[in-house]
DNA sequence: CGATATTAGTTGAAAATGTAACTATCAAGC
DNA sequence: GCTTGATAGTTACATTTTCAACTAATATCG
């Protein structure tokens, strides 16, 4: 049981992270000034149209804080709207502004044609375990 | 065509390495205080027993700085020897000292396991094909 | 040899992240 | 109503990362 790392799954899943992310991180980056997690939180908002930045940070499995930062700056680039709640006043609704929601609906078309540029390489068949087993592997707590 | 965050390869890939490399950093961080970068350049030394750094940036595709400063680090905690070449004295020999080798043979049975557990709900069949796939993304470049 | 270009690696400043402490609001129990 | 405790979100500070500029050594080409 020698240990290769180059199948440590932790780090064949990070190089693969890694390497599948550059180049779609450059388009958000480059042409709208995005940081990371600023467009998890706005693919967030463009599929479930409204959140809290607590929903948020649950679903995407995100920091308080870094959603907290990232909400601010995607407000500073009108990006979204923040609703305070009058019956909860600790929390706010989130929505893209109409700019936001054409920022998303450029991003994701994107977004959805570099998926399927990524997924061209494999069999349908290997597309269906592939996308299972990181779904799985997801959800996965380990050696507590 | 409709856009599903949930199934975006790169999102995925990232929540599942993520998720994956959760326990296994807390090991090295509070077992041997190191870093991600220092462990990555750790079981590279471990593995391939002697690299200079700009061969550890290519293989593990690490930029430079953080390499440089991943050695300086485990040269500190005295993980590393650094030989200078005497017939170029540009770069130096990197390979783990006794200590070294003593937390490389400790995290890469820990790693060994790590990865045999999370691998473990798969069949074999998902095994061959999961490793498959996500070596050949591994090394694809996509989008210019 | 001497000028220019490369390569290995380091360093400093700016940007981003992580951690913990913080404010503010609401909930529960008495 | 008042105390205690939880929750939503922000802020401050320390640690990391990134980016660009840097040193030092070698390679190339006239």
């Amino acid at each position: 049981m020698q240990f290769d790392i180059e199948d440590f799954l932790p780090y064949l899943l990070n190089r693969a992270a890694e390497s599948s992310s550059a180049s779609f991180q450059k388009i958000y980056k480059t042409k709208y000034g995005m940081l990371r997690t600023e467009w998890r939180v706005l693919f967030h908002l463009g599929y479930y149209n409204e959140m809290t930045a607590s929903m948020i940070c649950q679903m995407a499995d995100l920091h308080k804080t870094k959603v907290s930062r990232a909400v601010s700056a995607l407000e500073e680039k009108r990006y979204i709207h923040r609703l305070w709640h009058d019956d909860d006043r600790r929390f706010a609704s989130l929505s893209l502004s109409a700019q936001g929601r054409a920022v998303y609906d450029d991003l994701s078309a994107l977004a959805a044609q570099f998926h399927n540029d990524l997924m061209g390489d494999f069999t349908k068949e290997e597309q269906v375990i592939f996308m299972d087993c990181l779904h799985r592997l997801r959800g996965k707590k380990t050696l507590s």
